[in-house]
DNA sequence: TTGCATTGCTAAGTATTGCAAGCAAAGATA
DNA sequence: TATCTTTGCTTGCAATACTTAGCAATGCAA
């Protein structure tokens, strides 16, 4: 993925949380986190992608591979990539059914 | 793994090979992989070290685990794919930041 | 010996990560 | 209104990955 920044702030946001919020939970400063959701970080190590794996509640091996590094036994990787929680963290069951709904939405206006 | 590089330089010469034979392969410096196997490199990127990985025949993971970086743990990863409940479907990447930005939505109006 | 190639290595330079400090705008509170 | 706090952001800096250029030692052929 090319733009992930969006994809950093849209996880940070999705849960109402400040970059201060998420400096104090993850110990990755808030000039850093600005910085990574406005494009401006073309690697961040994986020591930091790890942090913000644990506490978004994703796959570690998913952000790794969202800032271009190559990950291990692509293959294997493809069964868990169909699971929302993987991509985009816990949700209720409340707001799987707004999900899918809106993503039914979003489908029926793009085509 | 404190001193890697060692295992770097063994890998190395179990197959006889000189620096600029591995540059050549790997397009990795001779002058950087001098430097990683006498121990000035603290932690070689993720990419470099997947290309020492494939071309040495050793798994890119124990690479990743030598230098120190941390490695998905399967229990994590058996977590996020059996959250059978929040299985919605394949979904690309600009849908997942337009359902992260709904979900922020709906946090928001719940709140 | 003399000349040339090969070897590992160092030095110096570039690029990038990640942080501390601090700023401007907006919000809250008096 | 005036003051304090919160928010995202920018700037400047240190640390470090990785490269290019080149050096000293060794080997090897004439």
């Amino acid at each position: 993925m090319e733009n992930y920044g969006e994809y950093f702030r849209a996880l940070r946001e999705s849960k109402q949380l400040t970059l201060r919020e998420v400096e104090k939970a993850t110990d990755v400063s808030n000039a850093y986190l600005s910085q990574l959701e406005s494009g401006k970080i073309k690697q961040p190590s994986p020591l930091t992608l790890h942090k913000l794996a644990e506490f978004y509640g994703v796959a570690y091996e998913l952000l790794m591979e969202k800032v271009g590094y190559p990950t291990p036994k692509k293959a294997e990787r493809v069964r868990h990539s169909n699971s929302v929680a993987y991509r985009i963290g816990e949700i209720s069951e409340d707001e799987e059914v707004e999900l899918l709904n809106y993503l039914k939405f979003i489908r029926s206006r793009k085509k």
